[in-house]
DNA sequence: GTCGACATGTAACCAGTTACATGATTAA
DNA sequence: TTAATCATGTAACTGGTTACATGTCGAC
């Protein structure tokens, strides 16, 4: 039997800090890991299920008052030296990234001049608007001893939309001087 | 009919500087959009079936001496059209970035500290191996004026390879300083 | 009464990868 | 003869998304 993919020890990781609910990773995922890994809803159901399955969680039914009932999952032991054997494994799946404006950019030749301006423009704003987030973020977590880990992987976040920012400042630029000549 | 995939758009791009075959293709797209944008080989050939099909391109096989035939490929007029319309499309698809080596360094409390510190630095290598690649390409086309928009493309690749180098030497400072107190 | 947050899923699809299969030609 | 490069694909799989479906509960 194949290791399963990343994103059951994603999901199995998540329930270290804490037994949770689906629902409740989704929003955890969205404000923390979603910044470098982000499934959608619907997967982190059926990988919550296959945590069952596999012996890496456990699940219980958890009736609320006020709110519907939750279905909540508590990793297990086996569960634990899973995700500690996945984590010291030496061998680090490669990243992956993909960008379509680089994609159109490499093109640029066969472009309006003016859509790709307001393209690299756009891009601009989204990486402002991502500083701005992280270190909103970072505000409230930098002293916290606890999130240490968590803390250091948002450094690369920041890292990388401040580099964005400024290649989109000088790529617009560069761009600028030579629509005007 | 909705609008093909991404990766459609970029074996189409590549076909405006040159017809090509997949096999040649195959070996452009690895030193070039291949950075930000790499189909697996199988994959090539099955966008120029299909572009075949949207008639965006034409098919011509070319017998060749010394060498196994080849199918090179040619894009039409109507495959310009569609790369205008989506290049010019001011709906850029969002970049995706998954890290497995961030995800791993989240649950960093949960890891032997010598098996990340070995994560980490292996992460360093790989940056400074990829910037070197880099700026041996930028020496050869930094002055070609008929690369500058994939000149452009190469500048973001080395903003974001520094940031990630600077970013693992920090960290790994980091991580040597608390474990030696 | 309707909106928004809470809560859980199913079913269909699809983009893309991996492994496999085949074969020509050239250089060591 | 063996390895490397050139050359093209098929078939099976799978990881993951999207759209849909359903319903609770509280606040306005």
């Amino acid at each position: 039997m194949r290791r399963p993919p990343t994103t059951t020890y994603a999901i199995l990781g998540m329930l270290t800090f804490a037994e949770r609910s689906g629902y409740e990773l989704g929003k955890l995922i969205e404000i923390s890991i979603g910044y470098f890994w982000s499934p959608a809803k619907s997967h982190i159901y059926a990988e919550l299920r296959r945590l069952v399955e596999l012996g890496w969680a456990t699940q219980h039914e958890v009736e609320q008052d006020h709110r519907p009932d939750k279905r909540v999952y508590t990793i297990t032991e086996k569960g634990h030296a899973a995700l500690r054997e996945w984590l010291n494994d030496p061998e680090v799946e490669p990243e992956t990234f993909r960008s379509p404006l680089l994609l159109k950019l490499f093109f640029g030749d066969l472009m309006d001049p003016g859509a790709l301006h307001a393209q690299i423009a756009e891009a601009k704003r989204q990486a402002e608007e991502l500083l701005a987030e992280l270190k909103a973020v970072e505000g409230r977590i930098e002293h916290e001893d606890s999130l240490r880990f968590p803390y250091m992987t948002l450094r690369c976040g920041l890292a990388h939309a401040r580099a964005t920012r400024r290649w989109a400042r000088d790529t617009l630029k560069g761009l600028e001087e030579r629509s005007a000549s």
